[in-house]
DNA sequence: GTGTCTGCAAAGAATTTGCAAAGAC
DNA sequence: GTCTTTGCAAATTCTTTGCAGACAC
């Protein structure tokens, strides 16, 4: 889908502004702050600091972009994946792992023990990890 | 332990300022700078806001303290317990939950699924409740 | 046309730094 | 006595705000 369409379906209107800055979150995934500054102003760098914080934001209220604080290096990163996921941190970067199996083992598990009558809103692993040598097979 | 044990323990000189700090974060368990600041100012109001910047600075890297982000309220916390455990997110505010049950329990199921030769460092689990109503029974 | 969004510049908040004096060991 | 820590004040960095003009619909 086209950033135009996205932005329209949450509900807020289209500017070159708003749809520069999903563009870019659609190339980063993952991004603190001050990278996704520098990419959109290399794509428009008539695009101001106090826009891009404010169009984050509506982003974020509007639930086209979430939120993630990595442990490690001590900052929040913007993710443009807002389904329920996991993820992997290896040194400075965020991997999504998308994992339904484990989340659904983890509600179980906790279902068995204490938190038989607790309403769990949303439940999310962060794995750190040393090097990255994922396996292939499945 | 006491907290002038701990401090030096992990090799730390021990100051006044450094031991009111730890003793309110023995009290508060997890809080957010602003409280902290607060609560130490009220034991001993000589002790600027910069003496405890560069005292929670240096507990973290001495490993006293670690660190949260919670997500729905969008701050960073202290957080007293430093061995791996997991959190439960709630309004405001932040509980430890302790279970190696759990941290094993996906430390194996990743290791059947695409994990094998990675090493993981961490594992923590992050569950935002609504109510809180945990069961008594174990 | 109406209401929202943007750029600008300035304000505000949060955090860090340099330095001299005080304190820990 | 030596090296580290603290308080102070200032600097820096990060983020938000108010306003007037521009733009989306």
């Amino acid at each position: 889908m086209e950033s135009t369409e996205i932005i329209k379906n949450a509900g807020l209107k289209i500017t070159p502004q708003r749809k520069v800055v999903y563009e870019v979150m659609m190339e980063l995934r993952h991004a603190a702050i001050d990278e996704i500054i520098k990419c959109v102003q290399s794509k428009d760098n008539e695009i101001t600091i106090s826009t891009i914080y404010r169009i984050l934001d509506s982003f974020c209220k509007a639930n086209l972009l979430s939120f993630v604080f990595h442990h490690e290096v001590g900052k929040s990163y913007y993710d443009i994946t807002v389904t329920e996921h996991h993820h992997i941190f290896e040194g400075e970067s965020i991997l999504d792992y998308m994992d339904e199996g484990l989340t659904e083992l983890i509600r179980q598990y906790l279902k068995e023990k204490n938190f038989a009558s607790v309403d769990i809103s949303r439940i999310q692993v962060q794995i750190t990890i040393n090097n990255l040598k994922l396996n292939s097979k499945k």
